[in-house]
RNA sequence: AUAAGAAGU
């Protein structure tokens, strides 16, 4: 099965979707049973592709094969409906998968949380992140750095500091995704002296400014009409043998 | 062997 699986990875992540289901009607005809693990990497690839419908009709299959889906399993088929803007089914499949017993895990919760910043509803990004730690989760780097990039995105960089005081508080350290978002929350708010501040602050962390860093430092100061400013952030960042794209 | 986060239009 391990075989199999890694291969039919393999293909769904080189976008052969076809040559991974012939994989597995091939392990089937040979008598090695799909196990979880197969199902699993199907569905991530079913999903990758835009078709959330054929996951829910995969995870069907699996439990008519006696199968029980794990937390994986249904965090997959969320994130494949939430990618089609199909929050109604995504909050559906929680609720089923704690009806059977299997936890959402903080990667569940915050793959929910992402696609909703990424629709814009902070409202419920919010909620959903609140009903995360009241489940007794612990939000981890990622689980904040959605969130922060997500008010970020909208603009509401006091919020996103109030996050990120309260992760640093509960000692996780912020990443270079953690600076990366408020960097660009800030540049995009105008806030171009306080951009600079954070990302002296992101060196003295030892964290590595890359494209990201640099390319939303440079948005900002352009946005901002500060074309000396911008262009000395390019030529520092070619410095740093990073090459514009 | 399988799930989540960062830039421009």
């Amino acid at each position: 099965e391990v075989t199999y699986t890694t291969l039919i990875d393999g293909y769904m992540k080189g976008g052969d979707i076809e040559e991974a289901f012939k994989l597995k009607d091939e392990m089937v005809v040979r008598g090695i049973h799909p196990n979880v693990f197969t199902y699993n990497t199907l569905i991530r690839g079913i999903c990758k592709v835009g078709k959330a419908q054929e996951a829910n009709m995969l995870l069907t299959e699996m439990m008519e094969m006696g199968l029980r889906p794990d937390c994986i399993t249904y965090t997959s088929v969320i994130e494949g409906h939430c990618k089609e803007g199909n929050m109604v089914e995504a909050f559906r499949l929680v609720d089923e998968m704690v009806k059977r017993n299997i936890m959402p895990s903080v990667v569940t919760y915050s793959v929910i949380i992402n696609w909703l910043c990424k629709a814009g509803d902070m409202e419920q990004a919010n909620e959903v992140f609140k009903k995360m730690v009241e489940r007794g989760l612990v939000p981890n780097i990622v689980a904040y750095t959605t969130l922060i990039n997500g008010h970020c995105r909208q603009g509401n960089t006091e919020e996103a500091f109030r996050l990120f005081d309260e992760m640093v508080k509960r000692r996780i350290v912020p990443d270079a995704f953690t600076y990366d978002s408020l960097i660009h929350g800030l540049c995009k708010a105008g806030k171009m002296q306080d951009a600079k501040k954070l990302f002296k602050e992101m060196l003295a962390r030892h964290l590595l400014p890359g494209y990201f860093t640099y390319s939303a430092l440079i948005y900002g100061h352009c946005k901002a009409e500060e074309m000396d400013e911008a262009d000395k952030v390019f030529k520092e960042m070619l410095a740093k043998r990073l090459i514009p794209n």
